[in-house]
DNA sequence: CTCGTAGTACGACGAAATTCGTACTACGAT
DNA sequence: ATCGTAGTACGAATTTCGTCGTACTACGAG
């Protein structure tokens, strides 16, 4: 009985959120990735150093953010980067840790 | 005795730490305080809903991350923001948080 | 229907972060 | 030289965070 995915809209994304939610090493290759991934991929391919559990939290928190956006399809979940949102909201930020330096 | 103000140079820069040090309110603040501030203003000016130890705290962390740069001037102290390396490292994510919506 | 797989919920533990007060140093002014 | 101010260092208390294991649900395949 998974909670309902709740995403906050556009409008209620907080910065301070955000770069909280990027701030983790785990996250950030998961946002990392999924910039990569072809849209529509299952998030579980990403492979990560973490427990089923921990990513689920992690992906949790990205989208509680409103960094992520996740989608039920059967069993798994998909997962896709809000680039829209963010690079309206922020324009620059995201780009701007995409390209950095890994 | 202060410790050595030491900060760590471009190449050193991490976006892990860069972003944990923009990942709080307080520090958030500063740093867009410091953004709108006229260089060599000490960065005593600002006020901050925290202690004197507080600050102290935050502003180490910055420059420990490489956000900002602080040079010692009589018994205070000059902060400015690293804009030219961050700039050059992450190019948009500065602009891209300095200019969100509050 | 039964089984396997993907993901979640919950509880717990340890690590790390934020905050503060107090004591201290360093520099400038009187 | 003495005093005041700006900032730091240190230790402590509280909280938050990341991690995991286990138990559970939900969906699809056979």
């Amino acid at each position: 009985m998974p909670d309902e995915l709740t995403h906050p809209d556009r409008a209620a994304i907080r910065i301070d959120q955000v770069l909280h939610a990027l701030a983790d090493p785990v996250r950030l290759t998961i946002v990392r990735e999924l910039a990569k991934l072809a849209e529509g991929t299952p998030c579980g391919t990403i492979d990560l150093p973490v427990s089923k559990s921990t990513r689920t939290h992690h992906i949790r928190t990205l989208r509680e953010a409103g960094v992520v956006r996740v989608r039920p399809s059967g069993t798994a979940r998909i997962t896709t980067l809000r680039r829209d949102d963010l690079d309206a909201l922020y324009p620059g930020l995201l780009d701007g840790i995409l390209n950095a330096p890994h």
